[in-house]
DNA sequence: CGGCTTATTGAGTGCGTTCAACCGGTGTGG
DNA sequence: CCACACCGGTTGAACGCACTCAATAAGCCG
């Protein structure tokens, strides 16, 4: 059910309206509302001051403009801070498909450090914050604490679990199936940050829910549309408030058949 | 190009029969054929045989038995030696979709690491073996030697990019697209490993590849069935060779349209 | 040989696409 | 101020790819 995008991690962020507010507001680690996502629990002060100093710089990205591009050498990771994301790749031909979307207290970047450049771009979906984190001292601090490597490798893991979700996810789901997954998504998402997950904003527009779903607009439309009528959902632009999980969740198992 | 299963690591095996004869007939790594994929290169002759007391247990598995299950407690990664396996996840209904094939010099059980247990379950599609990595002492090792630690890191990423693709690929590739892609993934892995790139064995059956590409069984064998009379290959049961790469490719990236 | 699994081929249906028109909101220039 | 264009989104009609259902063929093994 946490097929999709989204780590499993639980990140408990407090509550709050979710648009450029949250995260800390200083640029510290030990105040930040999802340093349960990039550290690992029960660091001693010491060692929070020591990762502090080695990761701690941030970064404003404004909306639509790129984080990292294709092609790029890579150098750090980005922890999201403030903000919505969404990744894009190219194939072959020109397309750009879209592989995520990402919110705060996520990491981006992961798939570049086995080339050494980024084999896809980071597009804000608004203006946000990231957290810069240099890789190369990145490693020398999972050298240092074992249990931040082991943490660190948890992130990959489940950054791969999340991927063959997707999978599924487009090899066998039909057009209803995955976007009923990805509005349960994105609601159990807001939840563990401490967000309604009943009524949130969609960051994106039709076309990126589109090109991210492996479907058209016109059928993304269609079925929003759909929703409403049999009163799943309320939709208004991109506001959209979830009145029957239950069905919803149905749809996304396949009820329908 | 290399979109599909597959990571990109170059693991340069000596050419042969790809039966079930590869792979090093000792248990050492020093020896084994595929160590430059689960080594980092360079490594000292004492390093080396630290690395092989803590890794080197090897397993047998029967055709069609599980390396391990979905749901089982995550114990080790498993580096393939001999033999095919596929991976498998399970979605909410009680089906089954294929994540990947994997060959000879792949690793497997990485996405368990996050979680703790398997997500999917590993087959053999023939007679096997592997060599299992208990994950607790693998830990160990790469604290202690800071390159195995970046190696282990681009292999995680590697993972990570590999499944991206993958989701191309289901998300907006036609059927003749994504099985095109496929006979050129397993073609260029192949090469890779010393093997010919034109002709080779598919050791899965047609369910099978359906159930990667998210097609149907009769899909798969109109498809091939067409590849053939087109000249684009030969195929007789499950031996191919590809008569007309420089086509197959234009059909992946999607040259009809 | 018969029984079984695996693969091929055919006919008809349906889901999602394609092509196209339309609508509402927003910004821009005359 | 309105006319116009533009962008994002909705809606309609027709097509086509891949699925479903069904029958047949080909290997494999006892």
């Amino acid at each position: 059910m946490d097929s999709m995008t989204g780590t499993g991690v639980v990140g408990i962020g407090q509550a709050g309206g979710h648009g450029s507010s949250s995260g800390s507001g200083s640029g510290k680690c030990t105040t930040c509302a999802y340093r349960n996502l990039c550290l690992p629990p029960g660091l001693s002060g010491r060692q929070l001051a020591v990762v502090e100093g080695a990761l701690g710089c941030r970064r404003r990205i404004a909306r639509n403009s790129a984080l990292f591009r294709d092609g790029q050498p890579f150098g750090n990771l980005y922890a999201v801070r403030v903000g919505h994301f969404m990744t894009t790749r190219a194939d072959h031909r020109g397309e750009h498909y879209i592989t995520g979307f990402h919110m705060a207290g996520e990491l981006l970047g992961m798939d570049a450090i086995g080339s050494g450049s980024h084999a896809s771009s980071a597009i804000a979906l608004e203006d946000g914050e990231v957290c810069e984190l240099p890789y190369a001292r990145l490693q020398r601090l999972l050298v240092e604490f074992p249990q931040f490597m082991e943490h660190f490798h948890r992130i990959l893991s489940q950054e791969i679990q999340r991927e063959q979700s997707a999978i599924r996810f487009l090899g066998i789901l039909r057009a209803d199936e995955r976007l009923a997954s990805l509005l349960l998504n994105l609601s159990s998402r807001y939840a563990m940050r401490g967000f309604s997950p009943r009524r949130f904003r969609l960051r994106m527009g039709r076309d990126h829910i589109a090109r991210y779903l492996g479907l058209t607009i016109e059928t993304v439309s269609r079925l929003l549309g759909r929703f409403r009528e049999q009163g799943l959902i309320a939709i208004e632009q991109r506001d959209v408030e979830l009145l029957d999980m239950r069905r919803l969740e149905g749809i996304a198992a396949g009820a329908a058949r």
